[in-house]
DNA sequence: ACCCCGGGTGGGAGCGCTCTCAGGCAGCTG
DNA sequence: CAGCTGCCTGAGAGCGCTCCCACCCGGGGT
């Protein structure tokens, strides 16, 4: 029980001077107690109880020059960001692992381009040390306005070419999961396999679509069809791949919502599924691959895992001694079977 | 153009060298120059400048005792909280204001009840000036937690009686709105009008029963039914509701998730909307209350306008001189007509 | 002409901590 | 038993900033 509620915080002064030792060996146990003899170790730790001791953060990170923050940037080019799921997790599993770290999670949400200044200034101002942030579109400047502010950083999802050089980033393997989702349709019998792809300024997107053509690389372009990750566009890329080539009898889907819209396609023009028609999606997303009618055949890829990922990689770039360069991972992912292939 | 992109990070004393001042002119213009005379002031601000100049915000805070960071907490005692639109926009207008205000968000995310101890360390640590909460739910200890460390807080959302005492609080008008959603019904003409009700343990759902009870206190309580804010809840209630009062020609629900399941329902089982029966929702999730067929009508609340306003409590809060308690404050909301009553 | 007043400026202390460095005290060797 | 090594400990500097206070200087009153 801390004995003082009130009155001026207790400073590392006032434990040395309780626990009988100088202000050195008191911040040498609040900070382990590595070689400090243990009947010391002892006194101080209990001056510290009955002071009700917290060290004072603006001062420690005055001297060591950090501060045990690290900034989770959030753009938002479009409606809703962070009410995705796929967000919540990753920003979850960065918080969990940054509390495992004992840093803070300081929340920089960037209102538009006009906004770049004003986080360039923050993260120069050594606020911080670190960054995460997540790439999503290819015409994004925030990956290249990060690389200018030299603060350790790393990124969430493959920058597009050129833009975040140098910059680490953790990304789930989409190409190989394309292809292992493809192969599984091939391993399944179908023969005409079509692809419904997300946006192509989105590396996530393209990297499905690779994966896709790896395994089929003379598949017939009609039977590619563009999507947008929504739902509806899923439903009318499916629509027109029907039209396109009736005798279809594999589908994968770059994304589990555009999936969802396919096979409301599929069910209301009686196609079965997966007998007629198989269909894979990507991402499995709780709220919908294991709700579809019928439960969508998927690929799994661990967030919460990428987003700690995330913070394991800044952590060693902040650790490193400056010697290995710090590469970037690429997290594995899995096929999940259910009923639609 | 700052001139040294590289090497250590120039100081106020730099600054004043370069400017021919003392530090301490060097300070007053950095913190608004007031009182120094405009010649220096210009000298000052070119140095700024030219070196690249950035306050050092841990030696500031050290003296200051302030550090311009705000904490806002998420518990998460449900499946998901934080993709809920509703979080997004309450955060995003919190965000938006600290923004403004110059301050940053460090975002607290509460892993369970074995995490409070965390919480409270860091919030009695003093990293923050101040903290936003929301409280959700009765049985929630963070208002008491929050309310025990002292440190300057507001809260989205009313607590439960007792549990956040002295904590002011920005809620919307939950009961004054179901009055109004109501008293629309009865307009309309309904007589025999029901309530399916939220969550006996949310504030929120409680005001809304009882504004429902002000308006209709003497309802059968045949009319009244139990949800628990899901789709499938409501959908469920508005069966039982069809089966006890067959004659029921209005439903006042409390939120739109709800209200669009009892839509469903009446949908299946062909009972004309506003027709036969006319229903209001409550808080006009852009999401839901546009989209249900027919569109609701519901009751709108401001919600990023009330993380803006927990902001500005907050910081009345802080800059308060001790003298004014700290009222909290309901904010407004408006009925939505569309086309469901 | 002298003093006083007040706005502007600079000197310097000190916020609370870490970390280097010198000193002290064992314990061990010669 | 002297000398040396090595481990602990304490003194003190200093991180970059704000703010108090003393000082300076010009203008107005006596």
């Amino acid at each position: 029980m801390p004995e003082q509620i009130t009155g001026p915080r207790p400073t590392l002064e006032a434990v040395a001077a309780r626990a009988g030792v100088s202000r050195a060996t008191a911040s040498r146990v609040v900070n382990g107690g590595a070689g400090v003899r243990a009947p010391l170790v002892d006194k101080v730790r209990r001056a510290v109880e009955e002071l009700g001791y917290v060290p004072n953060h603006a001062a420690r990170s005055l001297v060591t020059r950090r501060n045990g923050a690290v900034a989770v940037i959030i753009a938002e080019p479009e409606f809703r960001v962070f009410s995705d799921p796929f967000f919540e997790q990753q920003v979850r599993g960065i918080s969990r692992e940054l509390t495992a770290h004992d840093a803070q999670l300081v929340l920089l949400w960037v209102e538009g381009p006009g906004d770049h200044d004003r986080i360039a200034r923050y993260l120069g101002g050594g606020h911080v040390d670190g960054a995460l942030a997540f790439s999503l579109h290819d015409d994004d400047r925030l990956p290249a306005l990060i690389g200018r502010t030299r603060v350790p950083a790393v990124f969430g999802g493959r920058p597009a070419a050129g833009s975040g050089q140098g910059v680490p980033f953790v990304d789930a393997d989409n190409r190989g999961g394309a292809r292992e989702a493809v192969r599984h349709l091939v391993s399944l019998g179908c023969g005409t396999i079509a692809h419904i792809a997300g946006p192509r300024d989105q590396t996530s997107a393209l990297d499905r679509l690779h994966g896709y053509r790896d395994v089929l690389a003379g598949a017939d372009p009609a039977l590619l069809c563009q999507g947008d990750f929504t739902e509806e566009s899923g439903a009318r890329a499916m629509a027109e791949l029907l039209e396109r080539r009736p005798d279809v009898d594999g589908v994968f889907v770059a994304n589990d919502v555009m999936a969802s819209g396919a096979l409301r396609t599929l069910r209301e023009r009686g196609v079965a599924v997966p007998g007629d028609v198989a269909v894979v999606g990507f991402d499995d997303m709780a709220s919908v691959a294991p709700r579809t009618d019928p439960a969508l055949t998927t690929v799994r890829q661990d967030i919460e895992g990428m987003g700690r990922l995330m913070v394991r990689l800044l952590m060693r770039l902040l650790d490193g001694t400056g010697g290995e360069p710090p590469a970037s991972v690429v997290t594995p992912v899995t096929l999940v079977r259910r009923a639609s292939a």
